[in-house]
DNA sequence: TTTAATTTTCAATAAATTTTGAAAATTCAA
DNA sequence: TTGAATTTTCAAAATTTATTGAAAATTAAA
């Protein structure tokens, strides 16, 4: 396999493979193309690599930037604004995991909190299977929540190193 | 709060969360409706409960079916079928797991490691890249596919204590 | 069997999401 | 300043995905 057809291939799953998170399909192909790009690369190398438009590739490369997960670089001499991606994969997974904590799990806890103080009889069966499926929900998620900031905070080489001993 | 709000809340909000995750709202909506419900309902009262069509459940149901999530529950002297969910949110999870690390890390991995094997030469900047990105991301995979393993098979109470009390 | 109840399928339709591209806004060198 | 290069915006169009509903298939009681 050439490099050509091999980044093509790459960039195209990795699309897939983000729609399946909740990520739009061009913003992960984006994402994968400045991956694998050793250089900062434009707006116009983007368009063209990917055969996408202006608009799609402004929008897009904006919300990666919202995202933590591309950065804007000028370079000097050059009128254009680049673009370029952080390599590191576990910086790239616990940024992820970050924003999706803020924007998922924290508001998801907070409304279960809400939903446990249900009015109604506790006998009642309904109300009973309401508030400990809920209670159940809330619980695991709030250890979810603590795992996950121990994770952001983490170094790389210790985390992996410590946890996959202790799976060991 | 009452109880017919806090579950059109529950519903609602399941269904948006489950959007973010690949799965479709109304396949969501159906599993949060069948987890706050005490006994085994009817394609009807889904039907009823969340103004959809009988296609929509049915194939919704299916779905929820293959992922493991829902059972169907034959009750006697009943011509209808009935549906269930596993109620125990560590089970659920695990499940969920289970499925999109063999519907998508495991072909992910896979393919991951064709694309390390490209022609080429290892001095080209771009292709250096390529391999340093893939290789990456393949590692960092490998070890998640072995620490997602053992979540698996792990039972929660030991799981959740261990990792805990490791965490603390 | 026959028949009525129930489930499944799937083409047509509707809804939601993504993409385009051209106009407007911005930036910056001269 | 001016104006050319570049970026941003956003309404319209295209595409993708989800939903409907009625016909076909299946099931099980009579």
């Amino acid at each position: 396999m050439t490099l050509t057809e091999a980044k093509a291939q790459f960039i195209s799953s990795w699309g897939a493979f983000g729609s399946h998170w909740g990520i739009n399909r061009t913003m992960a192909q984006i994402h994968a193309l400045l991956l694998i790009s050793p250089d900062p690369i434009t707006q116009d190398d983007i368009m063209e690599q990917l055969s996408i438009s202006r608009g799609n590739v402004n929008m897009n490369t904006r919300d990666l930037i919202d995202w933590g997960l591309v950065d804007r670089v000028l370079i000097p001499g050059e009128r254009k604004e680049f673009f370029t991606a952080e390599k590191d994969i576990w910086k790239v997974s616990t940024q992820i995991i970050k924003e999706r904590k803020k924007r998922e799990l924290d508001p998801m806890l907070k409304l279960l909190t809400q939903l446990e103080e249900i009015e109604g009889d506790k006998k009642d069966k309904e109300v009973k299977q309401f508030v400990e499926t809920i209670g159940g929900i809330r619980k695991f998620g709030g250890q979810a929540d603590k795992v996950l900031d121990v994770m952001i905070k983490a170094d790389e080489s210790w985390f992996l190193g410590s946890l996959l001993k202790f799976f060991k």
